[in-house]
DNA sequence: ATTCTAAATGGAAATAATTTCTATTTAGAG
DNA sequence: CTCTAAATAGAAATTATTTCCATTTAGAAT
């Protein structure tokens, strides 16, 4: 029972085949995916296998703290294996291999109050190279 | 010749009847829209006006620094007249009337390396309601 | 003012991502 | 082992955006 079928089992949600599955392919790809690379890799362990299924199951561990959303500012929904759990946090991702870490968020009180806004929400994400890459650890 | 004209002129852009009326648009607004809202205001002015049309001229405008891209995360674009121009800078939307403002970013040195990561980019985008809103100036 | 050409345009159709719907299966509580 | 709410597949629908192509036009050059 891993930190990740446990919070799956925590938020009420059934421990399913799909969704170990679905969490082990984060694990071993190490980098941010969308709907249809998920899809892509689960067909080759379940013959049959909906694509809508793979949406529905990456909300659901959105929610439950097992993923995060990637914004790739394409349209295009991308999740990630998030380690941080659910305390607020941030996100970097290479623009070479598309790992994803979590990063601190710095924003204090002075984000309390913005050009006379009462500041509810924000939303941060880096982008840059790793030191693997950076590196020359993968082209 | 307004400022946003001036914009449209300096990119190498035609100052076409469908650019300045979409420039007055956004002013008169005074929030963020999506194509397809833009879209149904312009064909009051136009009969014949195409979507395509409209997507064409918002992603040229914010080629030449007139809009930015605001994130509503939804998977849908929407656009915002940016008056801060090029130099970096983020952006707080009202979540009550969808207003848009300028903000500065405070992220320094601290964000060249996070992580071992080099950081090339970085989005912010900080929510909340506006003074306007706050005192109750339009549900 | 007239001509000219690259840029802009409308509209139909294509594409791409995501969601809805419905019938069937299954995890896990009892 | 039984039972039920949750999860599932797959087809079809929906939604946003883009591509394509024929026509028009802004604005530079005459
Ligand atoms: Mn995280
Ligand atoms: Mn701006
Ligand atoms: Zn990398
Ligand atoms: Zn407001």
């Amino acid at each position: 029972m891993n930190q990740y079928w446990e919070k799956i089992k925590k938020a009420g949600l059934k421990l399913t085949p799909r969704r170990k599955a679905i969490v082990d392919i984060f694990i071993k790809l190490n980098r941010y995916a969308s709907a249809e690379d998920v899809w892509e890799i689960l067909s080759k362990k379940f013959k049959r296998c909906g694509l809508p299924g793979v949406y529905r199951n990456l909300e659901s561990l959105v929610d439950c703290g097992v993923l995060a959303k990637v914004e790739k500012f394409d349209n295009k929904k991308y999740y990630a294996l998030c380690l941080a759990g659910s305390s607020h946090h941030h996100h970097i991702v290479c623009l070479n291999c598309d790992k994803v870490e979590d990063i601190s968020c710095y924003a204090g009180e002075s984000l309390k109050k913005i050009k006379g806004f009462k500041v509810l929400n924000h939303f941060f994400q880096a982008s840059g190279i790793c030191a693997a890459c950076a590196r020359g650890g993968k082209a």
